[in-house]
DNA sequence: ATCCCGGATTGACCGAGGTCAAGTCGAACC
DNA sequence: GGTTCGACTTGACCTCGGTCAATCCGGGAT
């Protein structure tokens, strides 16, 4: 827009989409290096979030789609009588904040588990870049489809799973999500309470420390506090599908 | 916009998205005239399924997005053991196969669950249409994010409330949903059965037949096989959110 | 009209997970 | 270095919803 902005973009961009280690896992993946270029100029800034600290909250207005950076995020909705339910939990390279696309406000709320560090993507900036990178322009669909479809894994999870393959499934998918992001899927770091991952089960407390008892008692973990490994990766992923037999005789729902 | 443009399309566009009795409610919504005429050359045409036929299947390529017309429709998913979970039921002006975007493939299914016509929008067509035209662009994405959001709905209802509670929702929404299409909202027809209502809510078939019964003989429904009215809408708004006060104390997890 | 079958209802019983209460532990703060 | 506070763990008990089994009912085929 402002040429001597751009100038001092070029400077800036330096760190920035076309050189960031997360560029195949975010927005960028598949862009050409070109194309890659004009997305960067849709970057506004990055912000930094210390823990508890709110990237947005429910109804504020639309004004960005937020990329993590490092560290991480919880999202979660709040009724009108404080009754919580978290969404998800989001590891660097994951994109938040679509939620505000529907009415141009945020129906749910974002907050930092821990120091984290943000790139804001302000919406008109974004678009106008899109209708020029029709590649982009797919792309951004792609991780908005891939919202819904986490979304689907969630609602399986809590509807069909028993308690333990819940958290099961849940570490399970935490250390797959370490491995994509390079990091030893075995050894996690769990940034959010104990009440945070209750809650995006839809179990209590209560429950999911007993839980972590018992697969510590198996030899599927070893838990300390905040972090956990996992001696035995084999086993958990047997853990994430047995007694589904079980479930099965709902099958075929009709 | 141009009142002698309107009458023109009126003539030409019959059965088209100009004359749907949806637009309001479909993706035309807030689409001027004119544009409407691009987006119709979107529209491939209509398909009609039979009651129990699939739209598309777990695996099937992506080739369109699809808007139920008449009718309605249960998405769900099904893993590798047969277990099923409904994600949801679909009715007139609702756009599904929005899952298929990430990966071009569906990972899902659809099928009709009574006598339904489709509108199929093939998506290089749609493609190239909202590439021309923003405001449909926008408006796409609006669609996707409602997507999102009724899906933050669902995972509140499951993880949240008690299966009272969870089928006063159920049926408030679909009554909702029957006022939208100026439907009388206070006589539903389910369309699905027992089976998937109790599958979409995480319940079991006999959980939710003893449900109905208990709201019938609190006089807020009068129950016929799939023929439900509503007595006492005020009575079911009212189970929709009670006991959220005790769930309440599970608040600002973390 | 009768049979049959799948969806739906109802009852009796049971168990996974929620509730309540009593600790334990570690980190931050004087 | 002791105190405090909140996150977490563990145990005892209870309840809601799941399981199993016995019908009921209506619609379609013979």
């Amino acid at each position: 827009m402002d040429p001597e902005a751009n100038v001092l973009d070029l400077n800036q961009l330096r760190r920035s989409c076309s050189s960031c280690a997360l560029s195949e896992l975010c927005l960028p993946a598949g862009i050409g290096s070109d194309d890659l270029e004009r997305l960067d100029t849709a970057v506004r800034d990055k912000r930094t979030l210390d823990r508890g600290g709110v990237l947005y909250r429910d109804g504020d207005p639309f004004e960005a789609l937020y990329v993590v950076r490092s560290g991480s995020l919880k999202t979660f909705v709040q009724d009108e009588t404080g009754d919580v339910q978290v969404l998800g939990f989001h590891l660097p390279g994951e994109i938040i904040g679509f939620d505000a696309l529907a009415s141009n406000r945020h129906v749910s709320q974002a907050e930092a588990l821990e120091r984290s560090s943000i790139c804001e993507l302000p919406y008109a900036r974004l678009q106008q870049v899109t209708s020029e990178v029709p590649a982009l322009h797919r792309q951004l669909m792609r991780v908005i489809s891939r919202e819904v479809i986490e979304e689907h894994r969630h609602l399986v999870m809590m509807g069909r799973q028993q308690a333990q393959e819940q958290l099961a499934i849940f570490l399970k998918g935490l250390a797959d999500r370490y491995q994509r992001l390079q990091r030893d899927s075995t050894a996690l770091t769990l940034s959010m309470s104990r009440y945070d991952i209750a809650n995006y089960l839809g179990l209590v407390v209560e429950t999911v420390s007993r839980l972590f008892s018992r697969l510590e008692e198996m030899g599927v973990l070893e838990v300390n506090r905040k972090s956990v490994r996992i001696c035995r990766p084999d086993l958990l992923a047997e853990l994430c599908r047995s007694n589904t037999a079980a479930a099965a005789k709902q099958r075929d729902a009709g």
